[in-house]
DNA sequence: TGGAGAAGTGTAAGCGCTTACATTTCATCC
DNA sequence: GGATGAAATGTAAGCGCTTACACTTCTCCA
């Protein structure tokens, strides 16, 4: 699948253009990057040229010339669900104020993808990378080593990596949210997940409930357990599942808002009254915890401070300011309407 | 802001790994490009180089000296809403499967930041582009035009538009949905819009409710019109206004479905049953619409399908095996449960 | 066994830019 | 008016890759 450009116009070079602005490639170069190096008179003939000839500079040769590109990446799991919007809204606006351009891409949760994305965005000359989560493979982490692209992991805080993040500790999140459920009478738990493979945050949350129970001397593997994939309708699904059992559980743990979403839909569905005979909580605090009813509780991930904080630190570090850096953000508890007592 | 990557660990290049393998650099292109070129023996040899030095190729050098990158470029307004990313990921799908990296940027609703885009894109080599709607600076489709890249836009179909489209009328959709709301007796109707600057889908929607009016003998110029930013909250403070007035609205057209759910939330807010004292209407068919309560709606976008036939299009473009093309697809009424008939 | 053709490999010329360094131009001052 | 240095501009050497073309080895058959 290779292609070429059709030739038939021409695209102008910077040859093209010294050559009608009668000057060397040198000045144009000049105009274009350091204008105040160029008298006002060809600087203006320069520019006519450019405008006359639609000029624009081709970016490989650019990049090959000048190493640098000015380019940041991000790779983020889907596009699909708004989870990464608001961050990665966040991380762009910063660096657009800096002048730098974000390429973003898309693995589908699956690590060989992303392993793939991240060799195509260093091969294009990303200065630094913004990654969600700690699991990927070996190999991606290598290859940022070997090129000493600065990056830094987002969505998840892990003392123990090896490496620059700025997270929230999602295991202690959910162990939180887990202790106010038993708090409020509920014994029976279960746990809709997204699925764990290659996804830490997914893993980390299970664990903080298993924790949780674990803590008040209840069995973390007795908890009934979906795994599912990441929407509405499979949370939907889920949750309609685990109500079939006997006994019933009387509070359902969603390993995100989309699942809980979901479940909140099933429940309406089956008549069940929420949190009446049945709570359930999120996990992400996106927009939609408040559209729908009741309103989810949930647990508020700092999206914007993340993006932001992360985009400075890669800026930082890209600049040799910074050797990286470990943040762990607060992820509260953000109180509704759908985690009340256990029913009598 | 520029930078230097760090020369401490300097990253590989063809010469490093052909030095290590013992062949000419040429070699080693082709045991990367076109493998069965190279006998078995050396291949084994070069690919082990490439192995222990970490080896990836220069995107920049690669693109300038074949003239070729193997990559569509999308130019979407936001990344913030899951109008487009449906579309997107359907095709990305096909994009892959035929070997073609995607570079997404969001322009944020902003025609100049647009163009700037575009630009960046072309410098970056992409062999061709999708993008919503028709509205965009004159220098824009200059660029297009001098560059000769394929381009198609989607979400907007208009037979007059001098270049390749696979969308929808916008218009006529709206003004179907329009004439359904009259045929149930509302007189009194209402519109929430989004920012119809820039934007021909918002003001094409607007347009058709009015002209669906017009051929009932309604004035147009006395509906009243909310346009607000792309959001929930939005959505909400705008349908409050609207309610405020007096006689109040027995229907609320929103312009889209982030808009109409706000609406949906501030009716229940308000006490106001959907659809017995108010009817809202949406446009989108994205996941939201099932979330909400009641179901709202909506004019049902073919999502998916636009997204693969673009890619389609714009593959079969850059071979050279299409001059380009436009279709109009259907969007269909959805039908929920939030259109209603007219209050007595 | 020699020679033709295929297969494998090397040589070197760019691709379009940036930038160190060399050169020219020009204002300024004595 | 000529010396002086700053400002403006030009020259040319790469940046890391692909590929046309040339060259060297094989293979195989008459």
């Amino acid at each position: 699948m290779t292609s070429r450009r059709p030739q038939s116009k021409p695209v102008p070079t910077l040859e093209d253009v010294a050559e009608r602005a009668r000057v060397s490639t040198a000045t144009v170069s000049r105009c274009l990057n350091a204008p105040q190096r160029v008298s006002a008179v060809t600087r203006a003939r320069v520019m006519a040229a450019v405008q006359e000839l639609g000029y624009a500079p081709n970016f490989g040769a650019q990049a090959l010339a000048a190493r640098r590109t000015n380019t940041f990446g991000a790779i983020i799991p889907t596009m699909e669900n708004a989870i990464f919007a608001r961050g990665l809204q966040a991380f762009q606006e910063v660096l657009t104020d800096e002048g730098v351009t974000l390429l973003v891409a898309s693995s589908g949760y699956r690590p060989a993808a992303e392993e793939e994305q991240i060799r195509s965005l260093i091969a294009r000359g990303a200065d630094a990378l913004l990654l969600i989560g700690h699991d990927r493979t070996a190999e991606s982490y290598a290859m940022l080593e070997r090129r000493q692209i600065p990056h830094v992991v987002t969505w998840a805080f892990d003392p123990d990596a090896p490496r620059s993040s700025i997270g929230f500790d999602n295991r202690a999140a959910m162990a939180t949210l887990t202790a106010e459920v038993l708090d409020r009478g509920h014994r029976r738990i279960a746990f809709i997940s997204a699925m764990t493979n290659g996804n830490d945050r997914a893993r980390l949350r299970v664990e903080g409930a298993r924790s949780a129970l674990a803590a008040r001397g209840l069995d973390p593997a007795a908890m009934p357990l979906e795994e599912t994939e990441y929407s509405f309708h499979h949370g939907a699904a889920a949750f309609d599942r685990l109500m079939r059992q006997t006994p019933r559980p009387t509070a359902v743990l969603c390993g995100n808002d989309v699942l809980a979403a979901g479940a909140l839909r099933q429940a309406r569905e089956m008549g069940l009254d929420v949190p009446g005979e049945v709570s359930i909580t999120g996990f992400d605090d996106i927009e939609l915890c408040e559209i729908v009813t009741p309103a989810l509780t949930t647990v508020h991930v700092p999206h914007r401070e993340m993006g932001r904080r992360a985009a400075r630190l890669l800026l930082d570090m890209r600049g040799g300011d910074s050797a990286g850096e470990r943040v762990r953000l607060e992820a509260p508890i953000k109180w509704r309407d759908t985690l009340g007592p256990a029913p009598a």
